[in-house]
RNA sequence: GCCCGGAUGGCGGAAUGGCAGACGCGGAGGACUCAAAAUCCUUUGCUCGAGAGGGCGUGUGGGUUCGAGUCCCACUCUGGGCACCA
């Protein structure tokens, strides 16, 4: 494709321009109104591919366009340089992760230079700068000194091919290993919690106040699972003062309780089995705790539908509502770490209960009465039935009696359980950051000196595939004499998990310049919250969630005093990029690499491709059609090129009623564009400039021409509209054109002057029942009533009405009439 | 199974309850050219018709309304999230 201008040469000039004037730093001083804008930290996995370009095509339109808005924006850039896939390429190549790590960067760094997005450089950051590592460090020691930090037994993933321990996000749907595809293994280990579940009621009620993108607060909402029950006492029927302690959120079901169950670890299962059942148990623990629980629990299928795999205990408890015994069964079903780990069963009115009742051969009462068409269990409203004292009442009310009868008499309390479990942050991996604690056998555990931070991991380690992490055997590293008491001690081996470092960074951009402290509060508190947060989909839980987790944390801990408690006020996740219907992605190699189209369309010609080819939130699909479509991107940055040079243009002195029309358009646009930006629709904000453009040219170039000083106006204000979308073309012609004026990009966003959005004539369509007869140009100020005379007079109306007198006239000055017959 | 989206020409997509298909891609025709590319112009939902013009049309079936792509009900297909959380 023949060009009319040098993309290259064009493109490069800008960048170095914008990167050696550092026209995008902005100072925590900065007198304007603020706006931070931010894109999601990216792992540095090479050259961008098409999401980046499409998640910084967005972002950069937002940083200029508000910055053309007058505001002080701030715009970092930085690099969640840990993490797993670098581990694994040095182990393969016998290298050190920080070698991959450290080229990649430069690699994305440039790709997104060569886009044209513009940042405050001297504000990155990457995670294994030791500078961040020393803070990162700090606050992992806060959060242990305030308890939010803390060890406990686990069950890991564990892969016995890869011979590694997994982050659940690498444990693919249905158990296995999303590398090496082998079942991944459970293994219990000692491991550091974050004490996220602190505040999963504050994670869960601030979700509401968020505008965030409705099916990700959904998601987090479904994530926290908050539900509210009952938690009390069914006492054993074999002694009396012992008693089996049950979580419920159905207490008005009670007297459907046929049995109950327990989980294979609950810490009672052993004392409730009698020696005759004691083989059955045994064989069910063993299955449940084996090799294959991966299988048992995840599952394409729906999990009533999973087999429903129990044993009888021996022992009997007694229902409260009933006075009835009923048999305890332990059964892989019934979670150990969820509520009591113990639950009562009614199989009339659950649907796993009902499944085990119906494999166990165990009684089924229904106490609601269900519609008539109900097999099964009945989870519905509706009058209770065989309830006693609940007999006619409906859930909501039945619901509260049960919950006082359960007050009284069974121990009852008032409960409420998430399904959000605490954040499991060690790893047992090199590339990470060091958990900066002291084993020491007489102090117990010692945080590392904060005058001794960051702990660094020494580079002659041997990274092999022996599962634990490569820093346990390294003695120099290990070895280390305790804070507190002097004596011989050991370091923590484990690193944390990649998703901390995400948890905090955009604190850290607002003040990298801190040497003391992690970042200055007053100054973070300044740029807080981010005002536009934009990535993909895929991080709409975790990491989310976990820096939502991490500010509240640091507010509490007092080391972000007086900051906004939710980081992120209005989040935006774009489309993915899919080819042949797979995501687009490094690791599945289907790469369509933009260094492509630099050298042919530009960055301008792909950033406007990004931008129009569907609403932003939409997934792409990358076809045949793609490359024509971002030609045609191209194609209309050189059709304004060439009106800009004056191509083929004529030009009248006097300025005629189309010269107005033109003008009026440029305003219009104006209008449209600013509305369409502001609400995420770039698609049509594209096509309005087209729009334009066509108007433009189609006058420009008519026999009778345009007038110079309305065309003029009207490239300049398209100039100034498209910069935030091609920046770099738009800043070239802006240069030629008024090169005594500075840059596109520090122009004022142009304002739609109202006299010129007004028409003096609107088409007004008049309809005979709901079909078009004719259409009228029209005062747009005209009255319902002569609309309605003008409508009924027009001929098509006449002949249409075949001499019947109108039944009904609706007029919707000045847009439309329509004439029921 | 539960919870969210989505379904509009050959394709990507536009449309505060008021002219369906903006804008672009592709197609067709033309101008320029020795020719081609590039560029520019015209045209392009389907269908009947020589034409004027008519009929049909936003996944399916109902409903509300003077009027529905848009609102309501019931489905179908499709994408995604969660998934034995009591």
């Amino acid at each position: 494709m023949a060009r009319p201008f040098s993309v290259t040469e064009i493109e490069s000039k800008w960048q170095s321009r914008w990167l050696e004037e550092g026209t995008y730093n902005v100072d925590n001083d900065d007198a304007r109104e603020r706006f931070y804008a931010l894109c999601m930290y990216p792992y540095p996995s090479g050259s961008a591919h098409q999401g980046h370009v499409r998640n910084y095509t967005f972002g950069d339109l937002v940083v200029r366009y508000q910055t053309m808005q007058g505001k002080a924006v701030l715009t970092p850039f930085g690099f969640d340089s840990f993490g797993l896939p670098a581990e694994n390429a040095a182990i393969k190549a016998g290298s050190h992760p920080r070698i991959f790590t450290e080229a990649r960067m430069e690699e994305l760094k440039s790709s997104v230079l060569k886009l044209g997005a513009v940042y405050d450089w001297r504000r990155f950051v990457y995670s294994h700068d030791p500078e961040y590592m020393k803070w990162a460090q700090w606050i992992f020691i806060k959060f242990f000194e305030a308890g939010l930090a803390y060890r406990a037994m686990a069950p890991v993933n564990w892969c016995p091919g890869c011979a590694t321990v997994l982050a659940n996000e690498q444990v693919l749907g249905d158990g296995t290993c999303e590398r090496s595809g082998d079942v991944v293994e459970r293994k219990n280990l000692e491991q550091w919690f974050f004490r996220i579940t602190d505040y999963a009621e504050e994670l869960l009620n601030d979700v509401d106040a968020l505008e965030w993108p409705e099916r990700v607060k959904t998601m987090q909402r479904n994530w926290i699972g908050r539900s509210e029950g009952v938690e009390f006492d069914l006492a054993l029927a074999s002694d009396m003062s012992q008693s089996l302690r049950v979580f419920t959120t159905r207490p008005d079901t009670g007297f459907g309780i046929t049995y109950a169950v327990v989980a294979p670890e609950h810490p009672l299962l052993e004392r409730l089995t009698t020696p005759e059942q004691k083989t059955a148990v045994d064989t069910l623990v063993a299955y449940a705790s084996s090799a294959s629980e991966m299988e048992r629990t995840a599952s394409s299928d729906a999990g009533a539908g999973l087999d429903k795999r129990g044993a009888f205990t021996g022992s009997y408890v007694i229902n409260p509502f009933t006075g009835e015994q009923v048999p305890v069964y332990v059964a892989d079903y019934v979670l150990g770490t969820y509520g009591t780990g113990a639950i009562m069963a009614v199989p009339g009115e659950d649907e796993r209960d009902y499944a085990f009742a119906q494999a166990h051969g165990l009684p089924i009462i229904r106490t609601i009465e269900a519609p008539a068409d109900v097999e099964g269990s009945y989870s519905g409203d509706g009058p209770h039935i065989n309830s006693g004292f609940l007999d006619g009442l409906f859930i909501a009310e039945a619901k509260e009696k049960a919950a006082v009868f359960l007050e009284e008499g069974s121990n009852g309390l008032r409960k409420v359980n998430y399904r959000l479990r605490d954040w499991l942050v060690s790893r047992q991996r090199f590339w990470g950051c060091p958990i900066p604690i002291i084993h020491c056998e007489s102090c117990g555990l010692v945080p590392v000196p904060s005058d001794q931070l960051p702990v660094v991991a020494p580079d002659d380690v041997v990274m092999d595939k022996s599962g634990q992490s490569p820093l346990a055997t390294h003695d120099g590293f290990r070895n280390v004499a305790c804070p507190k008491c002097e004596r011989a001690a050991r370091r923590e081996a484990d690193t944390m998990d990649t998703f901390t470092d995400s948890s905090w960074y955009f604190l850290r951009y607002t003040d990298p310049f801190s040497k003391d402290k992690p970042f200055d509060p007053v100054e973070a508190a300044k740029w807080m919250p981010v005002d536009q947060y934009i990535g993909g989909i895929e991080h709409a839980i975790l990491h989310l969630l976990y820096a939502r987790f991490y500010v509240k944390a640091l507010v509490d801990l007092n080391i972000a005093p007086g900051i906004e408690r939710e980081p992120f006020k209005r989040l935006f996740t774009q489309g993915m990029i899919r080819l042949d219907g797979a995501k687009m992605s490094k690791s599945k190699g289907n790469l369509i690499a933009p260094e492509k189209y630099y050298p042919t369309v530009g960055a301008d010609g792909l950033r406007v491709f990004h931008l129009f080819v569907g609403p932003p939130a939409d997934d792409v699909d990358w076809t045949d059609q793609t490359e024509e479509v971002i030609e045609g991107c191209a194609r209309f940055i050189d059709r304004l090129v060439r009106l800009a040079e004056g191509f083929d243009v004529n030009f009248h002195e006097e300025s005629n009623a189309e010269d107005l029309s033109v003008t009026q358009a440029v305003h219009r646009t104006i209008a449209r564009v600013t509305t369409d930006l502001d609400r995420w629709s770039y698609n049509t904000a594209v096509a309005a400039l087209m729009e334009l453009l066509n108007t433009l040219s189609k006058n420009a170039r008519s026999p009778e021409g345009i007038n110079k000083g309305v065309l003029d106006n009207g490239i300049d204000t398209m100039l100034l509209l498209l910069a935030p979308m091609a920046p770099h073309i738009t800043a070239e012609l802006w240069e030629q054109r008024r090169p005594a004026e500075s840059s596109v990009h520090q122009q004022s966003w142009p304002i739609a002057d109202p006299a010129m959005l007004v028409e003096e004539t609107v088409t007004m369509v008049v309809q005979v029942n709901g079909k078009v007869k004719a259409r009228l140009e029209v005062a747009p100020t005209i009255s319902e009533a002569e609309a309605t005379s003008i409508a009924l007079a027009a001929p098509e109306v006449v002949e249409a009405l075949e001499g019947h007198a109108a039944q009904r006239v609706v007029a919707r000055p000045p847009r439309l009439v329509n004439v029921v017959k």
